[in-house]
RNA sequence: GGGGUAGUAGUUAAGUUGGUUAUAACGCCGGCCUGUCACGCCGGAGGCCGCGGGUUCGAGUCCCGUCUACCCCGCCA
């Protein structure tokens, strides 16, 4: 029978110990952080999940006054040659060793270290165990380090004993347990939905799993539960919720991953503010399960701000506005056509497409768009100049006319200052508010690269002028819905595709424009967004078959066609199906904004990286040619196995 | 698919107009040290300069290719 595990259990975590401990008798099990050797006195700094405990080997100690023993433990309190023992075992202890200790808590006195949980007290040895050695660690185990990113996703199994990352997945721990508690006395069920599923098109790219049973066929790996939780309603389960792993094959980014967690929830007979309340609810619960910050003092009435689909493209280019700072876009398409293009070619040629009846100000296929740089800014011309050529990267951006405006209102640094009429500046001043020594930064042109180019300048801007951190939340969370977008996108060749998804119900005052004017139907889909990330989203979903038929009609898809994407779906609409909606958040999205996180791999225990590989696994790798027999796959790559 | 940045001891970095044996800090190994806590002091080992090719008397440095990671666009809720 081992002497530690067995006879000496472990009393404490690393991190609990305090000055009232003082005089117990205790057992810690952990990994040796640190080891200072000072020749006759030995000190460690143990480490588990909670904290980091001093332990001290001194020969020459003994222990005074009351010790307070441990259960089942009546022998000797230090006897001189286990002690003894203990401390030439410490001397060959090396960093991240495995140990486990026996010894009494005793007061640091003068020794007191503030910045240490457990920096009032230490631990006397009076008995250790080595359980296992260790290899010295690739990366240093320290809670700051500046390692490459490469090198800690090799080692992610050291790199995950470091304290921040502990945290985050203890952060992590909370969500789940908080979002369970909630949903389920909310009424949910939490219920299981298949992850190899029918690939079904449109949408993310799945990942494909060949089928060893159905020779050539495939199954996908879950994109989102989507189907089968509108299935659940149409069983009459009423609500439902499941914290789920989501699969796509995209390309990855800061805050995408390959497989990634929802909090996937939907509801029936309900509308959109049912969802809202929900939600809104749930949020406030996280924030204070996880301590990140007090929502009832931000958002006394519980509720988020709403703002729709429309207004959010127009003041802030995009649909998941960050609301932490204001530079707002201004829209100058009608001032350019009440001055007649203002004597600027390039937004004449624009004006006279409205007024000859090309373009439609309801859904306008150009428009003219202005963001100022404010003068407290303090750019550059070359640091301005700079922040348009990262604007580049957008495909098809043309680049921004830019005006620096003067004392006087003039403009100078400007293409536009030799040919645009005074009216038409003084305006133009007046409606973006800009004062001497702002940027007037314009840009023209098709609506999607327009507001990706501004809203891309205000966000950098915002940075530069530190209204808000490079990443994190800088203690400040604005939340918001962005409502109402439209259900149509325009496919370039005129006709349409879903903008979302083909399930989405039109708002009810639109549903006769499905028909007539496609492009002008709004539906009843929302996003959560916050600090200008989009948390989640979702929809109240379209069960009427008779509109639902319209919506496949807009979209070009055929009864029969229809049947052979989405058969079991639209059977089952038309088999009883309840209003219903709902919403899933991204839950390491949420983590990584709750933690400060500037990367979703920080918040993901074992991340993949930008190519999509485990580069601790190795994950994906080749496999036998007789495994690829097996599911009757042979690859078109020239070096494969089987090639 | 496209654009950008980077790659030099275990780790993080320096390395000048191409020029002797490629530096430093931390870490590691050995020695000394009884109140340290980023312990201290002394000594030591450790390098395919990402990989391949080229220019050159000579390449970590210049050129071409390639691989890997990161950031962005496309794509993607």
């Amino acid at each position: 029978m081992a002497r530690f595990i067995d006879e000496l259990r472990r009393t404490h975590y690393c991190g609990d110990l305090r000055a009232a401990d003082a005089g117990r008798e205790v057992v810690l099990y952990g990994w040796v952080a640190r080891r200072r050797d000072l020749g006759g006195l030995i000190f460690f700094d143990l480490r588990d999940r909670d904290g980091i405990t001093q332990v001290v080997f001194d020969p020459g100690f003994s222990p005074e006054g009351d010790i307070q023993r441990l259960v089942g433990q009546d022998d000797e309190v230090w006897p001189e040659d286990r002690v003894k023992a203990a401390y030439s075992l410490a001397e060959q202890v090396r960093r991240e060793w495995v140990v486990g200790v026996r010894g009494v808590v005793r007061h640091r006195g003068s020794n007191v270290k503030k910045d240490l949980a457990t920096g009032e007290i230490e631990v006397m040895v009076s008995e250790l165990e080595v359980f296992n050695q260790a290899e010295t660690p690739a990366i240093p185990l320290d809670d700051e380090i500046d390692s490459d990113e490469e090198t800690r996703l090799r080692f992610r199994y050291l790199d995950l004993r470091r304290a921040p990352l502990q945290k985050t997945l203890r952060l992590r721990h909370k969500l789940n347990q908080a979002t369970r508690n909630y949903l389920s006395n909310a009424g949910a069920l939490e219920l299981e939905t298949p992850i190899i599923c029918k690939y079904t098109p449109g949408g993310a790219r799945n990942f494909l799993v060949p089928s060893r049973l159905s020779p050539g066929k495939f199954y996908a790996l879950a994109e989102s539960p989507q189907l089968f939780k509108q299935l659940f309603m149409v069983s009459g389960f009423d609500k439902y919720f499941q914290i789920v792993k989501c699969f796509r094959d995209e390309d990855l980014r800061l805050d995408r991953q390959p497989e990634f967690t929802q909090i996937d929830i939907e509801m029936s007979f309900i509308n959109q503010d049912d969802v809202f309340r929900l939600l809104e609810g749930l949020m406030f619960t996280l924030f204070e399960a996880t301590g990140a910050a007090d929502l009832k003092a931000l958002y006394p009435d519980g509720t988020f701000p709403r703002m729709s689909f429309h207004e959010s493209e127009r003041r802030f280019g995009n649909d998941k506005p960050d609301l932490r700072f204001g530079l707002e876009l201004s829209e100058l398409t009608d001032l350019a056509i009440e001055h007649d293009g203002g004597g600027i070619p390039l937004m004449k040629a624009i004006v006279d497409k409205f007024a000859d009846g090309t373009y439609r100000k309801e859904v306008p296929e150009e428009i003219i768009k202005a963001f100022v740089i404010p003068a407290d800014a303090k750019l550059s011309r070359k640091q301005v100049e700079d922040l348009e050529k990262g604007l580049k990267e957008i495909k098809g951006f043309p680049g921004l006319g830019r005006a620096k405006v003067g004392d006087d209102g003039s403009w100078s640094q400007s293409p536009f200052a030799k040919v645009v009429t005074d009216d038409f500046r003084v305006a133009l001043n007046a409606h973006v508010g800009a004062k001497a020594g702002d940027v007037i930064c314009i840009s023209m042109g098709k609506p999607a690269i327009v507001n990706a180019a501004l809203s891309k300048l205000r966000l950098e801007v915002g940075k530069r002028m530190e209204l808000i951190p490079q990443f994190g939340h800088g203690g400040e969370w604005k939340f918001l819905w962005v409502v109402n977008p439209p259900l149509f996108e325009e496919d370039g060749e005129g006709g349409f595709v879903a903008a979302h998804h083909a399930f989405t119900r039109p708002i009810d005052d639109h549903i006769e424009l499905v028909e007539s004017d496609p492009a002008r139907v709004l539906c009843y889909r929302y996003d959560l967004v916050l600090n200008g990330v989009e948390l989640g989203g979702g929809s109240i979903r379209l069960h009427d078959p008779d509109v639902q038929q319209k919506v496949f009609r807009v979209l070009g898809i055929e009864d029969d066609k229809a049947k052979e994407l989405f058969g079991f779906l639209l059977d089952a609409l038309r088999s009883g199906a309840p209003p219903h909606g709902g919403i899933a958040i991204g839950m390491d999205r949420l983590a990584m904004l709750l933690s400060g996180a500037p990367t979703l791999r920080d918040v993901i225990p074992f991340p993949k990286t930008n190519q999509g590989i485990d580069l601790m696994s190795g994950a994906p790798d080749r496999v036998e040619p007789s495994q690829l027999g097996e599911v009757f796959i042979t690859t078109t790559v020239e070096d494969a196995p089987d090639a």
